[in-house]
DNA sequence: CAGTGGTCTAGACCACCAC
DNA sequence: TGGTGGTCTAGACCACTGA
């Protein structure tokens, strides 16, 4: 390599990382091939270990990348889960066009764990939403072939759900909203907010995450049809594993 | 500090990012608050360059805080733009609930640039979609109070939008969905594909993105109310501009 | 111009993984 | 057991920012 600085070019990083996300992209590398590793890079451009590091870490940072210890880097999957906001309006009622994103399906079934139902003061925000300083929260993780892939949290109103079964940890069949039913309670309206942003290091531990990989957060409230609202989701998602979809009119 | 290597304990830089992560959580530090440096990381723990740099790096990856060149490193604000999906069964019409995230909603205009019109051959996903090998295309940069907060790419089918003002630079009053009207194309129905990735360099650069901050990429298509595919519209967002509203009923 | 973050080198020891 | 990535040190030069 040349001995002498370049000028004002970009940094000997940067257009290492440059080489490899276009051969990712072009499809040269696919998914789960092996990357250059430290050592090949180092003695390719006569680099420093660091300096191979951070131009791995580029593409890890990106999401293109992970590292696997004692292995390599490799090129990373995506194989989203396809998520229906409204399916009310779907587009089956009024035409056939096809989805752009490949999404994976298939009726393999969640399955939940890290369980958790207790009664809690609201945070500020929570009460703000439900207009209750006392909540029933319940929390949980959902897993699809053993991957965990999204985190959620409900809140509901303590006055109004307190002795049913939402209150415990198994709330039977149909679920909570079958409950919220039998309290005359049934959901009508719903409104999510959706935002992304990357992990901190309890959801990037209980989702496994890579680096470079943000989360997708819902924030959905439920409505009865009088405009009470009587169940606050928040949801954070593995942006890796879902496809959000929304349906509706002009 | 020990100079005896703890056994299993996380590494510093880890703790070190914990400490500060707390703090701005905490509120200790706030919005645009700085920092310790590197230089006050390394004599506060007694470590090297590279540890204090990898602690700092955890929090820009996180998107808690943003590098400024030759000044410091200050904790990141979030004032998001909120973005209406579905407006038509907005809360306004059936209930007065709070939205949880605070946003942005005064009425700031969105300034265009980087517009950029074209002829071309459809890519094989955007083909599919919108049952078109060629189209054309229409590129452009939004921005809020000079921040550039979106890139938008829409496709139209050549053959339905060829001859009209959507193939000019300028399309006259009403935009592009007036034109669509006018050729008798009215979109009737929308389909909203969500999803959230790290950026690439391009988009880096175009939206001026500090580390840390994931985009979220909304694909949509308009459907005339016969189902035939008008539009496909993908927008990429800075994540840390915007809230996504949908609004639904059960 | 002093301090800051950005890049880079040349070493070191460790844990983990595959062969 | 050899190669991989993970962590860390101790230097260096640079460009940029702000007082």
């Amino acid at each position: 390599m040349s001995e002498v600085p370049v000028p004002h070019d970009s940094p000997i990083y940067r257009r290492i990382a440059d080489g490899l996300r276009s051969r990712i992209l072009s499809g040269e590398l696919r998914d789960g091939d092996r990357l250059p590793g430290e050592n090949a890079l180092m003695a390719d451009y006569g680099i420093a270990r660091a300096t191979a590091r951070q131009a791995l870490a580029v593409l890890i940072n990106e999401g293109l990348a992970v590292p696997k210890r004692g292995s390599g880097v490799y090129v990373r999957l995506f194989k989203p889960i396809r998520r229906h906001g409204s399916r009310r309006l779907s587009r089956e009622q009024w035409g056939q066009g096809h989805p752009i994103w490949d999404a994976d399906t298939r009726g393999r079934p969640f399955t939940v764990d890290e369980v958790e139902v207790a009664r809690e003061r609201a945070a500020e925000e929570v009460a703000g939403v439900l207009d209750s300083g006392e909540v029933w929260v319940r929390r949980r993780r959902y897993s699809v072939d053993a991957r965990p892939v999204q985190l959620a949290t409900s809140y509901f109103p303590a006055r109004l759900v307190e002795g049913s079964a939402i209150t415990s940890p198994d709330t039977g069949p149909g679920g909570v909203y079958a409950r919220l039913r039998d309290l005359g309670l049934s959901p009508a309206h719903f409104t999510e907010e959706v935002r992304a942003r990357m992990p901190g290091p309890r959801e990037t531990g209980l989702l496994d995450l890579p680096g470079g990989t943000p989360v997708i957060v819902i924030t959905r409230t439920a409505y009865t049809s009088t405009g009470v609202p009587v169940e606050l989701n928040e949801m954070v998602l593995d942006s890796a594993a879902y496809v959000l979809q929304y349906d509706f009119d002009a």
